[in-house]
DNA sequence: AAATAGTAGTTGCAAATGCAACTAGTATTT
DNA sequence: AAATACTAGTTGCATTTGCAACTACTATTT
C-alpha cells in the first residue's frame, strides 16, 4: 500500500525465484536422466487424466497451466506425435477439438511420476516439517 | 525421510510454481510495456553493479544466477551489443575476460528498477504483512 | 618439461518460446 | 439474415534456450 518496496520483500522474491529454479532443474534433470520427457508433458497429461472424461479443450488446458495458446498448440502437437494424446472432433464447437489422453499417455504419466516425486521429495518436501509445509502452502496461496 | 511424498507437499509445490510464473509474467509484461529489456538483463547488470570494482568473470555470474555458460555467453553478447557491458582483458586468466558494467549499463539499471519494483510490489509484496513476508522468506531460505 | 586433465568461454545446430498475422468458426448486433 | 465483433487454434518468423563439440588457456601429474 505504501510507496516504496521493502528490502525484505525483495529478498523473499529472490529466494522464491532461486528456489523454484533449482527445484525445476533438479526435476528436469531427474526426468532426463531416466530418458523421460520434460515436466510440461506431465502437467498436460495430468490435467487430462484428472478429468472424468479424460479430455479437455486446448484453451482449458491453457487456462489451467498458464500457457499461451500458440505454445500449447505446438506442445499438443508434440504429445500427439508421440501418441500420448489424440485430438478428437468437437461437435459443440467446430473451431477446436478435444485433446484426449491415450492409453500410452496414461502409461507415460505413471512412468514419469516416480522420478518426479523423488526429486520433489528430496529437494523440497524433505526440507520441511508438516507444519512448515502447511504454512508455506498457505502463504503461497495468497498469490493466486 | 519416509518413502512417500505428501499431498500437502505437492500442493505447496504447485502453488510455488504457479505463483512464480504469474509474478514473472507480470514483471516481464511491465518491463516490455515500458520498452525495456527482459529481467535477466537486470539481474546481470545488478550483479555487476554490486561489486566494488563493477566487474565479474563470466563464470561467477553464472554461479550467482544459476545460468549455463553457453546461455550466459550469448546473454553477455547481447548486453555488449547494447553497450550495457564491456568485456575487458583478464591478465590473470587469459582464457576469459572481465565483464564490466558501463555507464549506459548503470543507467539501464536505474530505468529498469521502477517498473520492476512496481510489479513486484503490486503482485507480491502488497499481498503480505511484514510478519508473513519474514516467515515466507525464512521458509524459502531452507531450500538454498 | 612433457603429458594429461581440467576449466573458461564460444559456436553450430536442434528444439522451444514469443509474437503477429492468419483461418475458421461462434456470438452479438442491427 | 447480414454485418460485426469475438474466440479457438494454427503457422511463419525471429529470438532464446539447451546440448555437444570445439578452442584456448591453466593446473596437475609424472
Amino acid at each position: 500500500m505504501s510507496g516504496e518496496i521493502d528490502q525484505a520483500a525483495i529478498t523473499a522474491w529472490a529466494r522464491l525465484l532461486r528456489a523454484q529454479k533449482v527445484l525445476l532443474e533438479e526435476i528436469e534433470a531427474e526426468l532426463k536422466d531416466k530418458g523421460l520427457p520434460p515436466l510440461t508433458w506431465y502437467d498436460v497429461l495430468f490435467e487430462l487424466y484428472q478429468r472424468p472424461d479424460k479430455r479437455m479443450r486446448q484453451f482449458e488446458i491453457g487456462e489451467r497451466m498458464l500457457l499461451s495458446k500458440f505454445n500449447l498448440s505446438r506442445l499438443v502437437d508434440r504429445l500427439e506425435k508421440n501418441d500420448l494424446v489424440r485430438r478428437d472432433a468437437c461437435p459443440e464447437d467446430q473451431r477446436g477439438a478435444y485433446v484426449v489422453i491415450t492409453a500410452d499417455g496414461k502409461r507415460m504419466l505413471k512412468r514419469m511420476w516416480p522420478p518426479y516425486a523423488k526429486a520433489l521429495k528430496e529437494n523440497f518436501a524433505d526440507h520441511f516439517s508438516k507444519q512448515k509445509l502447511a504454512t508455506l502452502s498457505c502463504l503461497l496461496a495468497k498469490l493466486s
